[in-house]
RNA sequence: GGGCGUGUACCGAAGUGGUCAAACGGGACGGACUGUAAAUCCGUUGGCUCUGCCUUCGUUGGUUCGAAUCCAACCGCGCCCA
């Protein structure tokens, strides 16, 4: 349990891109202080996915080591609205919506860090923003000058190509930073992308008479699509409360990343040593990738869990079977064309879609494929059918 | 406040009076192949009561037999000047 401090720098370099500065961590770490490790989420949607998992899991090794993880919940700044996007006005989220997320958040984070009060807290930072006032706010603001925020690569790139930047992203680094000055942070963890903001918190912390918090920032974890940061509104992550199979499982979505992405999904997201993984991702990529799944899965969900949606995976997709569960649609026995049905199972999203994808010939009936002329038959389900299209199956019921 | 630009489908981007539901690329989705990988090939990518009809090219109103294309006003965005 007592690693040395060079121990400990060694099992956090596995996740970390860049500590700054690395030798205020170590006399931190020295002091034998109980450490306030900060991590910040904004409650703006109610997903936690395997790219939060990966500071997440950071955060944890610090809990572990007798640490305290403080999670600050960006409840005031979700309540403002970002409107960055801007064909798409982000409605502002209510405080029921915002109470919902975070209640959400804190069970989601749960499945990784360690929850009781000796391990973790959690703040909401409405607690002081909602008490400043605007002349707070400009003692705020002018701790910075517009080139210093404007230094911040994505601020640049997109001042640079003529993007948008609103006021108030300008502030938010000093928000987030302000935090840190709140709740006397003493690591601040964050993805590579949080770096600037982070080191904001350290400034303002230096700037109060405080003692600077170090930064720790893990790599961004690619998404599903194998080529973009894992984000929610990218669509190409898999969430932490993910079910283990079905086609929206886990175990479907890891075996469908590229294989170029197993190392560095090894490296971030299961403790196995390099010398195991990168031996068996060189020898047997679809071994390393169901490996990967189950691991995954029983981290997440359980043992049990990971072993019936190999099974599963095998049956459906090795053996080209049917899975045992899979949603279901009521629709009524009289005879009827199939592509409001298609429609009503959600496989499609309009009738005129789910014609094409007949007449593409990616439907299927109990393990019949359609005709491309089938969808102007009329169809009569008396009894429970399965239909196919794509990767997915819904189980026709007579209502 | 002034000048100059610009606004097209999920994104980028053609199209400057009819042959435009709108080229092309990316993405996405389907099919073949496979390891639900990659690569490759093929198809689809506004809606509907689907061999036809309806609605779309920032908004509204006009010109015209006919407009994404011309005119006007308005709105948004960018750059420059103040």
């Amino acid at each position: 349990m007592s690693l040395s401090i060079d121990e400990q720098l060694n099992v956090l370099s596995r996740r970390c891109e860049r500590i700054v500065p690395e030798a205020d961590l170590r006399k931190k770490l020295q002091s034998g202080r109980k450490l306030r490790i900060k991590l910040g989420m904004d409650p703006t949607a109610p997903d936690v996915h395997l790219g939060h998992a990966v500071p997440l899991k950071v955060v944890r090794q610090f809990q572990e080591w007798g640490h305290k993880a403080v999670l600050i919940i960006g409840d005031y700044t979700a309540r403002v609205g970002d409107p960055s996007g801007r064909n798409t006005t982000r409605p502002v989220l209510t405080g029921e919506q915002i109470d919902a997320n975070a209640k959400t958040y804190v069970e989601q984070v749960g499945k990784i860090l360690l929850t009781d009060p000796e391990h973790l807290e959690i703040r909401y930072n409405g607690e002081w923003f909602s008490k400043m006032g605007l002349s707070d706010v400009i003692k705020l603001l002018a701790k910075k000058t517009v080139a210093q925020m404007l230094a911040r690569e994505d601020f640049a790139n997109r001042y640079k190509s003529g993007v948008d930047i609103r006021l108030h992203e300008l502030i938010y680094p000093l928000m987030q930073g302000y935090d840190s000055v709140m709740i006397d942070a003493d690591v601040e963890m964050g993805g590579s992308d949080q770096l600037f903001n982070n080191l904001v918190g350290r400034d303002l912390q230096e700037d109060a008479g405080k003692p600077g918090q170090a930064v720790i920032v893990t790599p961004l974890l690619v998404g599903t699509d194998g080529h973009m940061k894992m984000s929610k509104s990218k669509g190409n992550y898999i969430g932490v409360t993910d079910p283990p199979s079905g086609q929206d499982g886990m175990f479907g979505k890891i075996m469908s990343l590229p294989d170029s992405l197993m190392e560095v999904y090894y490296t971030l997201l299961t403790d196995l040593p390099a010398t195991e993984y990168k031996p068996l991702i060189a020898q047997d990529p679809r071994g390393a990738k169901i490996r990967l799944a189950k691991y995954i899965i029983t981290w997440l969900h359980s043992a049990e869990a990971a072993d019936a949606a190999e099974a599963e995976f095998i049956k459906v997709f090795s053996n080209k079977g049917v899975p045992d569960e899979m949603p279901e649609v009521q629709v009524s026995t009289d005879a009827q064309k199939l592509a409001p049905v298609i429609v009503k199972a959600g496989l499609a999203s309009s009738n005129s879609e789910a014609i094409r994808k007949i007449k593409e010939g990616a439907v299927s009936l109990d393990g019949q494929k359609l005709a491309p002329t089938d969808f102007q038959k009329d169809f009569t389900f008396d009894k429970p059918t399965v239909l196919k299209l794509g990767r997915k199956f819904v189980r026709i019921v007579p209502a």
